[in-house]
DNA sequence: CGTCCCCTTGAACTCCATCAAACCTGGTGG
DNA sequence: CCACCAGGTTTGATGGAGTTCAAGGGGACG
């Protein structure tokens, strides 16, 4: 199930950006300067770092949840399945963001890399002594799941009320915001990733973004770039019919 | 936009059940047994109490988030809109839930009573005050929070990834297990609300209905009520093809 | 008793899924 | 170094689940 072929390292010698890097300002993802914020996260104290490939399972739903993960860098997807094989992406989790902030036993998504990455295992019971010790972190992570909340129901939204190309248009919009609201995206993940993220099959991706591409919307660059040549219109397209 | 005509009280004379009542074990909604656990609520002290009559708003997207509410008794619907007008319902609210908890100048959806209701009302300025004082609150914040973020991710695998009677069923249990398990379940809400939450339209989910009703997996009674006759049955339509 | 609103049912259509095949691209081994 | 191969992507043709449009019940309330 969960048989990780990953690196593990005892302790980060750099500080990864601040606590709520990835949730309070659109984020400034993977900052390569050194140690910014010596001072900032409470919980740098008690995590590990693992270095992963992509493609790699990090944990399944169903396995005992004995501890979260922040990312530091990469992408990685959360996931559901329905027995019939059909999959749903919860999420695609970016430098900054955390997972497995459930207090259930059982992790009840997957997690897989997108591209090679870097996430800190914190463990659940020393969370919980660091709970104890230091109450204000509960508000932080209160925050940061509320942001998430806030987040699934704009997904929701989306998966059940618009239609392709809109859910396209809305998707790329949150990548570029999410990237600080650059003209070029980054978007690592296969279209059977974004097909089944946005409630959609791979076809009706392509074929969304050839239609965004003929109409001069977009521009598909190599390395999986994308250039958003006409931000209003996709933000008509993403919000409204 | 946020004309409440809706009567104001004081503080509450009886105290409701205890503050996780929703989301610990499957509720015991609406128990009216008075003061039942008159130790437990650390929000009490700083609620107001609402009534409000069947389809009146409590607050709608855009406004001032100046409080969040607790639900008392009745059923209230949470919503997004579109500026095309369609509407997707991000939930239905039930004793004991919350709603309004986002760290967020205005709130982010859309609130109105579906039944007759009775909310609790909690100034965001004495909840910081709250939780400051009493740091173990942000913790239980925090699980109710995370409940409803798993809550939200199912929503979306069945947004995404079900079909028009898998999505039926999926909420006639989720509806039933709310409730305690029982066979007989109140389904107060329209066929019109219920569409809007399962991302369909009213008329799919009335031959929704008729199908489960035709093929013996439901019975429709009087007053809202619905029975299920095959909780097997429709449990292997709501998880899988 | 009438009216309004919600629910149900029917018929036609449409968007997206499905099935199928060609295309491209990066990695691999000869 | 290049041909080959495997995977993902694009494009095409067809079909179907659910929407849209339309009309007919049925219950609640005045």
């Amino acid at each position: 199930m969960s048989a990780h072929a990953s690196t593990i390292v005892a302790q980060p010698t750099r500080v990864v950006p601040g606590f709520l890097a990835a949730t309070m300002p659109p984020s400034l993802s993977a900052m390569p300067k050194a140690q910014s914020t010596p001072a900032a996260d409470p919980l740098a104290a008690i995590t590990q770092v693992k270095v992963m490939d992509r493609e790699q399972p990090i944990f399944a739903e169903g396995d005992a949840a004995d501890a979260l993960f922040r990312v530091v860098d990469g992408v990685i997807r959360l996931y559901k399945l329905l027995p019939a094989g059909r999959r749903q992406i919860i999420g695609f989790l970016q430098a900054g963001d955390m997972m497995g902030l459930a207090f259930a036993e059982r992790y009840l998504y997957s997690a897989e890399a997108v591209t090679a990455t870097t996430v800190q295992r914190i463990s659940r019971a020393q969370l919980d002594d660091l709970l104890d010790a230091q109450p204000s972190l509960a508000r932080k992570l209160l925050s940061v799941t509320t942001s998430e909340l806030v987040a699934a129901q704009d997904q929701m939204l989306l998966l059940g009320r618009k239609t392709a190309l809109e859910k396209l248009a809305s998707f790329l919009l949150a990548l570029s915001e999410r990237a600080g609201g650059k003209r070029l995206v980054g978007v690592p993940m296969s279209r059977s990733d974004i097909a089944d993220y946005l409630g959609l099959t791979t076809e009706t991706v392509s074929r969304g973004f050839t239609k965004l591409k003929t109409s001069r919307l977009i521009r598909i660059l190599d390395g999986g770039k994308v250039e958003l040549l006409d931000h209003n219109a996709l933000a008509d397209l993403a919000d409204c019919a």
